[in-house]
DNA sequence: ATGGCTATGTAGCATAGA
């Protein structure tokens, strides 16, 4: 079973970059987030065309999540129950016995900004929910842009980002009480290149100087992390013509 | 040098991303 994940910031520009790699890569899942799209504009049919099958929860402008599966998927869940939130940040789905939640967490901008408190908020009823979905389903795999960078080792200057949103104390503190409910960080059970990252800046050729940061996770439950045999990000379409500034996650697991 | 680039909404810039 593949497993995987992509922000790919505006579906509509990035269509044919998905299409081209799901064909490739042939994940069982894909989650996407920032499509940037209202639902009645998901191209359905361009995926339906290549044998995927779509979830997606969309707005304009802002957000958007989906889950692209070559198998029908069951109990599919938009947003988090009981968390009224205008944002479209989660979609779940259950895949093969497993819950797969694709989730684009609040970027926060700054840690003095008032989405920073609306990131930390929302990262407390996360955490509630995916406490709920493993005692429910048991075998729960968090797939998405956590907009977290959990370790120094997972930020090109850890200095120069010391306190600064995305690797912020309280934000790793939130990372960290994600993994205490079980959940393992899959990409670190493996040996992995030093300076290894999932978004690079546009500016400044932040990808050619690999200027990047570790934010895009898959996060497993133990039974799940214990059948996982690879995690990788994907750096070729990156290179690509008007590449999103983020990277596809794909864990395999037997 | 707190800029640099990209996408969206909307029609010359503002907002947001990370």
């Amino acid at each position: 079973m593949k497993l995987a994940t992509w922000n790919v910031n505006s579906l509509n520009v990035r269509l044919p970059h998905v299409l081209d790699w799901l064909q490739a890569q042939q994940p069982d899942a894909l989650c996407l987030q920032e499509l940037k799209m209202e639902d009645a504009k998901f191209p359905r049919e361009a995926f339906d065309a290549i044998g995927y099958q779509a979830a997606f929860s969309g707005q304009k402008t802002y957000n958007g999540v989906a889950i692209l599966t070559r198998e029908r998927p069951d109990d599919v869940v938009a947003g988090i129950p009981g968390y009224a939130d205008e944002q479209k940040r989660v979609i779940a789905v259950t895949l093969g016995g497993v819950r797969v939640i694709c989730v684009y967490i609040p970027n926060g901008q700054s840690v003095d900004s008032e989405k920073y408190v609306y990131k930390l908020a929302w990262l407390a009823e996360l955490e509630k929910f995916v406490a709920g979905e493993i005692a429910r389903y048991g075998q729960v795999a968090l797939l998405g842009d956590y907009n977290i960078a959990p370790e120094d080792r997972d930020v090109y200057d850890p200095a120069a980002w010391t306190g600064l949103v995305l690797c912020s104390e309280p934000e790793r503190a939130a990372f960290t009480r994600l993994t205490a409910l079980g959940l393992k960080d899959s990409f670190r059970q493996f040996e992995q290149a030093d300076k290894s990252y999932t978004w690079w800046d546009y500016r400044m050729n932040g990808f050619k100087r690999n200027l990047g940061l570790r934010i895009d996770h898959i996060l497993l439950t133990a039974d799940l992390a214990a059948r996982c045999q690879a995690v990788a990000i994907d750096l070729e379409p990156r290179r690509l013509e008007r590449p999103s500034d983020h990277a596809p996650v794909i864990a395999t697991l037997a």
